[in-house]
DNA sequence: CGTCAGGTTGATTAGGATCAACACAGGTGG
DNA sequence: CCACCTGTGTTGATCCTAATCAACCTGACG
């Protein structure tokens, strides 16, 4: 379950003030920002934007997880982002969205008009750095999965793909050095099947390997221990 | 042959003068620019960057094809960005370079040191919007590019490459409408495989493949002729 | 209790990788 | 001028990883 998060709350108290775009913000900036901001809630498996939809607005993901996807021709998909709390959804500057988003689990958005967020961005450099340095960020992060996608094994991918979310999910800051870590999947097989360029059932198989190998051990279908994340990055496949 | 390209022109007689991250400065702003550029050449084949390097230098692609790479730690190689006139290379804000940027043909680069460049962009917002305006495009491309990474087959990566080569190459503006167009390569097979996540072997399979079903004709390695672009579109697999 | 979504496992297939031979052009040096 | 070498590309034979097709399991829920 999600943390149940309350649309009245201020940004002081917003838990990803100091990850999203605001993070540069100053006290007045801040005043502005809150000023066209609205809260907005989507349950699990419902649509947050469908490419080609005119965009109202652009957010930041407060809580839950999101996943921005792109459908080929004759229906194969491929998930392009995943999104986790503090990450960016909308492209300012553009109306139509390029490509589908769809919320995984209860998601809460903090969502600006567009066009006011538009004007915001122009004449308040912070803000506008912030989006530099986020755009920037997803461009590194897209390029990481470049070669995930045309390089790896499924296995070195099922790796990876469990080393990011350990990354963004255990507490930043306690680097829980040396040992292991638990962490809860936000995806089904078949949502990582789209993120990895795999099958659902390459996946299932891989996590049954995995754990063969005594890489990661399983708790319920969502639960993933690993006893030793040094070992599981040995098996990612990048230096 | 690449267009000889002078080291002294001025920024108004520049090839790339609008589309590159100068486009929309004014006649005030490219003076500032024009003061801390520099130019460089590089041969064909020779290292921009290596991954790790500390960049000294942010720069724009004036002439020639440069390739953005990774290696996996076992040597596997992924190029996950194709430097075509125009391009921006390297990240104000970051001094260690992520990836290998390598001249592909003989290149010209119009650089600017890092530092100043930072400065400039803090202050001069047209240089910042057309900064993140680039850096969205790029991740724009980058998904597009996850898309044929995870979920295409190798004819159609074959014909997304050709298409996207087609489309930087023939002089924009010039909607060649209708029928079909000529293109010179860029890049080797083993250059090519690297970009799409195949072997050379199959490329080269490829390229036999869609010229014996008369996608495409070829000219020597190089030179290739497209007598129907839509034909070859509706080998490329997107909607 | 039946249904259904999500997951696992097995059998078989196929697309691309790998290993290998050869073709061809351009240079280099005797 | 020719013999040789090297970089690039093509094609063939075989192998292997992951896709496909299929059966079955489990737990949640009406």
């Amino acid at each position: 379950m999600e943390t149940l998060f309350l649309a009245s709350e201020n940004c002081s108290s917003c838990p990803i003030r100091h990850r999203a775009v605001c993070a540069s913000c100053d006290a007045d900036e801040l005043t502005r920002l809150e000023a066209i901001k609205y809260y907005r809630s989507f349950e699990a498996g419902q649509p947050i934007m469908w490419s080609g939809d005119r965009m109202e607005f652009v957010a930041s993901l407060v809580s839950g997880t999101a996943t921005i996807e792109r459908l080929t021709e004759d229906g194969r998909k491929q998930t392009v982002g995943l999104l986790l709390p503090s990450d960016f959804i909308g492209r300012p500057g553009r109306d139509q969205a390029l490509y589908d988003v769809t919320a995984v689990t209860d998601v809460t958005l903090c969502c600006f008009r567009r066009n006011e967020f538009e004007k915001l961005v122009e004449d308040t450099p912070h803000i506008a750095q912030r989006m530099l340095e986020m755009a920037l960020d997803e461009l590194d992060a897209a390029r990481d999965w470049m070669v995930l996608l045309g390089r790896k094994t499924a296995r070195e991918k099922i790796a990876s793909f469990l080393l990011l979310i350990e990354r963004r999910t255990v507490a930043p800051g306690v680097a829980a050095m040396g040992a292991g870590s638990r962490i809860a999947l936000p995806l089904t097989r078949e949502a990582m099947s789209d993120y990895l360029g795999l099958t659902l059932e390459t996946v299932s198989r891989q996590f049954s390997k995995l754990k063969a190998d005594g890489v990661i051990r399983l708790e319920g279908k969502r639960g993933v221990i690993i006893p030793d994340v040094a070992a599981l990055k040995a098996e990612a496949g990048d230096g």
